[in-house]
DNA sequence: CTCGTGGATACTGTATACAGTATTCAGCCT
DNA sequence: AGGCTGAATACTGTATACAGTATCCACGAG
């Protein structure tokens, strides 16, 4: 038999709504000041409001969104204070994926990492997202190939509301070259094996994201 | 004026199902075995489908239930593989929450650990349970001293599945007590200022955790 | 008896209808 | 004019109705 299952992919029209509203909210279609109503949105979809409400309900448990006070719902706001425990976390997850990619010692797989990187990189005339999606996708690539799933949820999490958050807005104006040029470094430490200094290397490398992070909003207040 | 407001705390039907399933899942009236159907549910509830939905809807997402091939939804099982994850992913999350209270060097809120850690551990004749409850108690109280928001959310994450999974079930044969007497030590770890021996004691003080489990895995097969 | 077929069944997903509540605004009273 | 009051409005939350699809079972053909 030549035919493959069709794998029906169980999609409904709630993940598609969510879909959507992400993408929106990254190409800065949804600013802070919009507010999203069901029945707007469900008109403007034009669908019903059940899968509206489960796409909104889901993005505000996220924490992506909260319900404004005269109903509807609004982009969550972060504070300074909330953006370094969202590079703390990062560091624990991903210094802990650099732990695990140490002990595991897979010269193959840090190959492959190695030309992931060197392809992701090569951008030409970056913008701001471009770097922003450049620097997700290489350091989500550590993360599978640690190969924890857990993990690489909370990292999905981060990320995700990192984007939500419009964090790297703030990066407009900071040097982006200075941040994308090491990232074989790290795999380098991590060829080591030395499992204490590839943790270090990684909580390193997003502190310094962090306070390139800082002087970009800094310079633009 | 002497009133206050009342605060409203929005609470919808939908909460109330999520968290009499969680309850129920606990304590072991729903097992592997149970289907979960919508209608079953809001009938025996009293209320109507949507909110039922609503609650089984969030606990998929979470990976505590899946459906079921025949409709329905199931409780997911774990592998050992899967435990390991589980495991470190623990070890990233609790490591890193003991490297920030380390740097704040609070001698105040580190004593406060410390009672708490007599009071709770100060179990009568404990059922496997109250060991899951009471290290989980002291575990997260650790988290809330470190203060960070991002880091707590994914803590209960982890801990909200390993309960789902009736991950702690296996350990109704291993010892006790054994994994109960060293939460005192932590603090003390955490109280040098050693910012890198603090991480250490955690993740062994998990590792042990990890293999604990295990030999009450393997007693059990 | 076995296998294939058709229909009943059991569920989910989506749409719509209904109810309750907070917010807003216009009109009245002072 | 300013502030209180009450109705209209704008939303959400919940219930119910409808549609589609996968599963299961019984029946008939080989």
């Amino acid at each position: 038999m030549a035919l493959h299952s069709i794998t029906t992919q169980r999609r409904r029209l709630a993940d598609e709504v969510y879909d959507q509203l992400v993408q929106a909210i990254m190409d800065r279609e949804i600013g802070p000041d919009d507010r999203l109503v069901q029945e707007k949105l469900a008109a403007e979809l034009d669908i019903s409001r059940t899968p509206v409400r489960e796409a909104l309900l889901r993005l505000e448990k996220e924490g992506v969104l909260h319900l404004a006070n005269s109903g509807g719902f609004r982009l969550a706001k972060i504070s300074e204070e909330e953006t370094l425990e969202l590079y703390q976390a990062r560091a624990a997850i991903e210094g802990q994926a650099a732990r695990i990619l140490t002990a595991r010692n897979d010269p193959e797989e840090l190959e492959r990492l190695r030309v992931l990187i060197r392809q992701t990189e090569d951008l030409k005339d970056p913008t701001t997202r471009d770097y922003f999606i450049a620097n997700r996708t290489i350091h989500r690539a550590f993360m599978e190939a640690a190969g924890n799933r857990f993990l690489l949820e909370m990292f999905d999490m981060i990320w995700g509301r990192a984007m939500a958050f419009h964090l790297f807005a703030a990066i407009e104006n900071a040097d982006i070259s200075k941040s994308l040029g090491n990232h074989i470094e790290l795999v380098d430490v991590i060829a080591t094996g030395d499992r204490g200094a590839a943790l270090e290397a990684f909580t390193d490398h997003i502190q310094e994201g962090f306070e390139l992070h800082l002087t970009g909003i800094r310079r633009s207040a």
